[in-house]
DNA sequence: CCGTCATTCAATGGAGTAATTGAATGACGG
DNA sequence: CCGTCATTCAATTACTCCATTGAATGACGG
């Protein structure tokens, strides 16, 4: 095994990728990598794990190419190294969730994912916003949104979703998204505003994909992410 | 972070995907399970690795969901769980490709992929073969033939070009394919063809990605992988 | 019912990976 | 030029993964 061919060698770097994203916790760092650049602290204060495991998992993705880091002053700034991350990562959660019943139960278990819960697609909520029948909501925390968020959306982070909706329209339907297809605060969110009468659905993904697909995004502030 | 809230659950059964990706020896098996259902002990001599190894590689993967087993008489055949898995290893290849140098040397160094090299698209392919004006060879060994090839292919193995070119009229285009995007066998047949005065190409990918495209395929004999 | 054979299991040792701790680096601000 | 602070490095321990070996399982053919 120590001589190897080049097709071993291609492999093994193609290996090298894909053990990289074989950790949670580096899954996690790619989700929030992905809604912006961010510092090492910045993360580890996310993510809530010391600043030193962080950095160590932070250079073992930028070992397999998934994200580069630009210093900024004293501080050092990750972002996602190229939008096929991105569909990297979606491929291998089409396999988790196609394959893998675990996936089926926690997402019944935790998430409630009924029927009447079915998301909005990127497409459809694009013409929705167009005819301007959706408030979109976007329920991520304040900084995330600053990053970059969808153009028209209005931020609602998820602690504030009770009385913001308390002055929403009745009637009018509400779309919320968040960080990512399985990221819990959209759902949060819905359930918070049915649970309260409106008529609100999650969008099918959360910003990353949106921003991938070319639709437009709007930054606050001078960062571009 | 032994008590999860779903989203870590979830995170960690989408690294489990992940990381049965993340072995030189699994991805080769993908590739080659990619051609047709195979057996254990069928793979274990392609691979040229013990067969408790394999088999052991085998679970991994299908614990993962990427593969399925199927008892048959006394041999277990194992076939891809589904067509996702491919676009999985693809995504991860993709990202391999545009962001590992070490990719790009290994290609540079044993592939000699040059510009005149740039390989044939599918649909390229497609709308050749159908005004008739290239011959395509199937260079993978005959089994892997037998169990589905191209729809107008004709199999010509690796070491059997050289015969075959001396009949084949000079100046008709070759289109040469094998098991997928790295395979070397159709890079070694295009230079074997280009050596001996033939107009040769590569098909962009192998058989799987063909066949899981939805482009017609035939299969020799009972089996239906 | 028994031998054969494909496959899986169990157990071992060796290699790599993860989390934690504390120290070292390197850029900014005064 | 020096203190501060974000980040990285180094070193430790515990854990998981990998390849190998030999034995066990389970289906077929007589």
């Amino acid at each position: 095994m120590s001589i190897r061919n080049p097709k071993q060698a291609l492999y093994e770097q193609f290996a090298i990728v894909a053990r990289a994203l074989g950790h949670p916790l580096r899954l996690e760092l790619i989700e929030h990598i992905a809604q912006g650049a961010r510092s090492v602290e910045a993360l580890a204060a996310k993510l809530g794990q010391p600043v030193a495991n962080i950095s160590q998992h932070l250079q073992a993705l930028r070992r397999a190419g998934i994200v580069s880091a630009e210093r900024d002053g004293k501080f050092v700034r990750y972002s996602l190294a190229d939008a096929s991350v991105l569909s990297a990562f979606a491929a291998v959660r089409g396999v988790a969730e196609r394959q893998l019943a675990e996936v089926d139960r926690i997402v019944r278990g935790y998430f409630d994912a009924r029927d009447d819960m079915r998301p909005v697609t990127r497409h459809e909520l694009q013409r929705l916003m167009r005819d301007g029948l959706v408030t979109v909501i976007d329920v991520r925390p304040a900084d995330e949104f600053a990053l970059g968020h969808v153009s028209g959306a209005i931020n609602v982070p998820l602690g504030e979703i009770k009385a913001w909706s308390a002055d929403a329209a009745v009637g009018r339907e509400i779309v919320a998204y968040c960080r990512g297809p399985w990221c819990v605060m959209s759902f949060e969110a819905v359930a918070t505003l049915r649970s309260l009468g409106h008529s609100a659905r999650r969008l099918e993904d959360g910003m990353p994909e949106w921003k991938a697909a070319g639709l437009p995004v709007e930054v606050v502030g001078r960062y571009c992410g």
